[in-house]
RNA sequence: GCCUGGGUGGCGGAAUUGGUAUACGCGACGGACUUAAAAUCCGUUGGUCUUACGACCUUGGGGGUUCGAGUCCCCCCCUAGGCACCA
């Protein structure tokens, strides 16, 4: 018997020879097609790198091994991500040089690392917090400034009173800080940027050129919020300042009824008269003291303040008051809208509250789904009114049958040209409902349009319907003509009975608006009371009426980002300098680029943030102190240090050139070897990281560095691996799981394995510690098995005449096919499943058959399986194949082709269905027809039982798969 | 509120273009080996009814299309994630 499989023993021991042989080396000068394998480098931070690296790593690991065997050169870099933020407050909290505490942490990762059995080149790792990678960083700050995309600005910035220092937007999770929880507030700050907005279109465009989760690709596009729409100028009336509105929704303009500026808007203070100064100015210090999670909160009631002003409708020269409401937020587009309380969520109760009028300029087009109109005929329009008809002491409505149509509606009927429609709705309600005194009648907020095809008339027809609200006085009646009473039979019902029952979706939604007592509109519909562009649908209108603006230069159309220029200085330590000089007499040079890289200061006294707004480096003199490259004279050096998603926003361009330190990127090894085939990592850094990372790759091409705009060609990522509750991970729930406990206890093949067994990649789930068991047991009896062939320790004594061979080949091709299929397409758990029900099979196989004769066959097809199974356990497929007699690394061999043939079977079941449902299992050749397919069945007694006495009316026959007969 | 994914046995999860739902694994039960246990191996394992043959039901709920629906269409519920006063 074989021994038992000591994973501790040979798992090191191949580690030891892999090190030895650099197989993991990347020859990047390699003739062979490049695969650049790329994850998302850890951040030392000072935990033990976690349950979701083991996950990301060995999913990366098992493709890329894959796509090694598929003949491909693997480049998989590895590389610690060691400034910023977290790796600081590690230091602190330790009282010690974040230098030294960030050392230790990437020991330590390393060490974990090297256990894992990932193919990573550990000959080109980079960290961002050495002065040979961010003299890389600065150097990279420069190219962005000769751009023109590294500017400073006065902006109200994202300020942590915790972290003490700005953050960017995408650091800002909820109104907190993203790294430390607290809340965040705003200041306004000189601050630099990275122009990323002059990207936004590009970043949404080039989406289409990248093979990632779609709905990561949605989130990006989210974030970035493209909004197209138009800019229109406003005169104030009695001034000679105009403002400017930003609106999608232009085709409302008629309907506008205020205009709201933001209150840091610099207009109030002009447009503000004299009486209304002390109500604006503390509405103003008011809404300035709020933070921006009191100020965003939904839950909020809108407040606001008159300033006096009107501004004038360009549309229609109409006056209009010009309010200020914090609900407007000054960041986006102009910090100024034109309010349109009918069409608009925000302004509807903006104008409630503050008694603003309310004017409907769009009505809703209703198309009856039963009766929609027809092609080619022309639309007739009419006037019509809706009633809804209260009842005159109980909550009731009236609801009228139309026995002739079939449908059940509220009350309507056509205006004659002339006639008032309330009076219309008054008569019908008197003459066709036979109800005599009516206590009030009045319209409902909203009108709208119906659109239907008459059949009686033949005609479509385009009404016009007012909506109109009777309440009875009294229940007077006067019977009706009998031929009225055949169209309408009338009863009287409560709010919910009269939803259930009423068929037509117009009336529906009438009777839902006045129960809600009105709600704005805010969909598309037909322009009502607009002038010239009455009756246009809402689409088109936006076109004509941005025309008409261009036409009187009134405006423009206009698109706006929800995305805003990336904020990246930061008041803190640990962290690359930002490489500028302020000259008294040149003002802002930057550092040339032989200086680089600007050494942070290592000797500090005091490396805590100061929450003054400038950072800790502003009281190390002889940083601060320099001299001006430009002119020689005294000068001053910019203290801020840079974001640490400026560091992880080109380490992958890097990783190629690692130690070349006169250039940046390599130019014949980073056109070999980019962009990033495959790049594995969180799903959380979807709005940063990796918006960040394709901005610089676009912003680098546009400066001719590189020859490709898009980064990352494949992204995939791993799902979050939850504690055995089924809850996040975190050392406060006591639920944290490390790998190396697991990899100590069961070896690093196993856990991988078990890993990627548990579920889909991107799905992860609790970890369970009690599956583990399964890989266990599947690994060892892959390994006893293996190890029985290569001992070719057979029994002689049983007679064997091979009659097996076809199906040992058939399990192992059609494995290879299967494994490899799932593989590419990341479903390592399918993968893992067939790799069992091959194993599984052999088993049985060689216990049941003894394979003396077939000596080759099996050795073959347990080196087949060895090479098949290597990407989810290098080290003990390693071992065996080293058994199996062969001298080169299994990792270094070819993934097996299969044999077409041998992946099909001649014999299959089909299933026999009898209306519908299985009644019978039939043996048959493949390749049969469905006329002896037919008559197999026929032959068949369950069949007959099912048949009897009925006839056949139809035969379907799905090759292989299945017979469906009809019968009755 | 809007935009994405999800909802399948006791559990983790499979299921190509609509074509035998529950692969693979865990757990559970029964058996073999053992003085015994562990380990290993073999068998059973969606539910209800039935002595049995078998019948019926079953992929969050309700409706529909189809010879046939986990898969397609409509409505609803739950859940995870993202965005959210973005005009």
């Amino acid at each position: 018997m074989a021994e038992k499989y000591n994973h501790k023993r040979i798992e090191s021991k191949w580690q030891e020879v892999w090190e030895k042989t650099k197989i993991n080396r990347t020859d990047l000068t390699s003739e062979k097609p490049k695969f650049y394998n790329l994850i998302m480098f850890p951040y030392p931070s000072g935990d033990y790198l976690h349950l979701g690296h083991g996950y990301s790593n060995s999913g990366a690991d098992v493709y890329g091994r894959y796509k090694a065997l598929n003949g491909f050169n693997i480049f998989m870099p590895i590389g610690y991500d060691s400034f910023g933020l977290p790796a600081e407050n590690f230091a602190i909290k330790k009282g010690i040089h974040p230098r030294k505490s960030v050392s230790q942490n990437i020991e330590h990762a390393q060490k974990q690392l090297k256990t894992w059995g990932c193919m990573f080149d550990f000959s080109r790792e980079v960290t961002t917090s050495e002065p040979n990678y961010y003299k890389w960083t600065q150097w990279l700050f420069l190219k962005l400034y000769e751009q023109g995309l590294a500017y400073q600005k006065e902006s109200p910035v994202n300020w942590c009173p915790k972290c003490m220092t700005v953050l960017a937007n995408e650091q800002v999770k909820d109104g907190f800080c993203e790294r430390c929880e607290a809340e965040v507030v705003q200041k306004n700050m000189k601050q630099w940027f990275f122009k990323i907005t002059d990207y936004a279109d590009r970043l949404i465009k080039d989406l289409d050129k990248v093979d990632w989760p779609e709905s990561s690709v949605t989130k990006q596009r989210n974030w970035i919020g493209r909004s197209e729409g138009v800019q229109m100028d406003m005169p104030v009336a009695d001034s000679k300042e105009k403002l400017s509105v930003f609106t999608t929704r232009i085709d409302t303009v008629y309907g506008m009824t205020y205009v709201v500026l933001a209150p840091e808007h610099p207009l109030v203070d002009k447009v503000t008269t004299a009486d209304q100064k002390k109500e604006v100015e503390k509405y103003k210090i008011q809404a300035q003291k709020q933070t921006e999670i009191e100020r965003q909160s939904l839950e909020k009631e809108k407040t606001g303040v008159f300033t006096g002003s009107y501004a004038i409708n360009p549309f229609n020269g109409e006056k209009v008051p010009i309010w200020i409401a914090d609900y407007v937020l000054f960041g986006y587009g102009t910090g100024a809208v034109m309010a349109v309380p009918a069409h608009d969520e925000r302004d509807f109760e903006f104008a409630k509250k503050y008694d603003l009028p309310i004017i409907q300029s769009i009505a809703p087009v209703f198309v009856d789904p039963t009766n929609p109109p027809k092609d080619g005929i022309e639309d007739t329009v009419r006037h019509g009114v809706i009633v809804l008809v209260k009842h005159w002491s109980e909550d009731k409505y009236l609801l009228d049958y139309s026995p002739k149509f079939g449908w059940k509606c509220l009350f309507c009927g056509g205006v004659e040209d002339g006639e008032d429609p309330l009076e219309a709705a008054a008569r019908e309600i008197r003459e066709e409902a036979g109800y005599q005194n009516i206590k009030e009648v009045r319209y409902m907020p909203l009108h709208h349009i119906d659109r239907f095809h008459a059949p009686h008339k033949g005609v479509n027809r385009y009404a016009h319907q007012k909506n109109i609200y009777i309440e009875l006085a009294d229940g007077e009646y006067v019977e009706p003509t009998e031929e009225e009473k055949e169209l309408h039979q009338v009863s009287w019902h409560t709010k919910e009975e009269m939803l259930e029952q009423i068929t037509l979706v117009n009336h529906k939604y009438i009777f839902e608006t006045e129960l809600m007592s009105g709600q704005a509109w805010t969909g598309y519909g037909a322009l009502v009371d607009s002038a010239e562009f009455t009756g246009l649908l809402s689409e088109e209108a936006k076109k004509k009426m941005a025309e008409w603006l261009e036409k009187k230069k009134a405006g423009e159309t206009k698109v706006n980002y929800r995305l805003h220029d990336w904020s990246i200085g930061r008041q803190r330590y640990w962290g690359a300098p930002i490489p500028i000089i302020y000259c008294e007499k040149c003002g802002v040079v930057p550092v040339p680029e032989k200086d680089l890289p600007v050494e942070l200061p290592e000797k500090i006294k005091d490396f805590r943030p100061k929450g003054t707004g400038k950072g800790p480096l502003a009281s190390v003199k002889e940083f601060v102190e320099t001299t001006c490259p430009k002119c020689g004279g005294k000068a001053e050096r910019e203290t801020d240090t840079m974001d640490t998603f400026v560091d992880s926003s080109f380490y992958y361009l890097r990783y190629p050139s690692v130690g070349n330190d006169s250039e940046m990127m390599e130019k014949k090894v980073i056109e070999k070897w980019l962009p990033v085939d495959m790049y594995v990592g969180g799903a959380e850094h979807v709005t940063m990281h990796l918006l960040y990372a394709r901005f610089i790759a676009k912003a680098l091409y546009d400066a001719k560095l590189l020859k490709f705009d898009e980064p990352f060609l494949k992204l995939r990522h791993q799902g979050m691996i939850l504690g055995p509750d089924g809850k996040k991970m975190s050392k406060s729930k006591g639920n944290v799981v490390i790998p190396d406990a697991v990899i100590k206890e069961h070896g690093t093949d196993i856990f991988r394995t078990y890993i990627l067994f548990m579920g889909r990649f991107e799905d992860g789930g609790p970890w369970d510690p009690k599956g583990i068991v399964g890989i266990k047991r599947f690994l060892e009896k892959y390994w006893s098995l293996a190890n029985l062939i290569s001992a070719e320790n057979f029994d002689l004594d049983q007679s064997v005449d091979g009659s097996q061979d076809m199906i040992v080949k058939k399990t192992i091709n059609k494995a290879i096919k299967k494994v490899g299929e799932d593989i590419e397409s990341f479903k390592f758990n399918t993968a893992i499943s067939s790799l069992m029900e091959c194993v599984n099979a052999l088993n049985f196989l060689e216990m049941k058959y003894k394979p003396k004769q077939s000596i080759e066959l099996w050795k073959n097809t347990v080196e087949k399986l060895t090479i098949i199974l290597s990407p989810f356990a290098p080290h003990m497929t390693e071992e065996i194949w080293e058994s199996l007699g062969n001298t080169e690394s299994v990792h270094l061999q070819s993934w097996p082709k299969y044999d077409k043939d041998l992946i099909k079977d001649e014999t299959v079941t089909v299933a026999v269905q009898i209306n519908g449902k299985v009644r019978e299992q039939l043996l048959i050749n493949v390749e049969a027809e469905e006329k002896e397919v037919l008559e197999l069945a026929k032959a068949s007694k369950k069949v007959q039982n099912y048949l009897q006495g009925k006839e056949i009316k139809k035969v379907i026959y799905i090759k292989g798969k299945l017979l469906s007969l009809v019968v009755s």
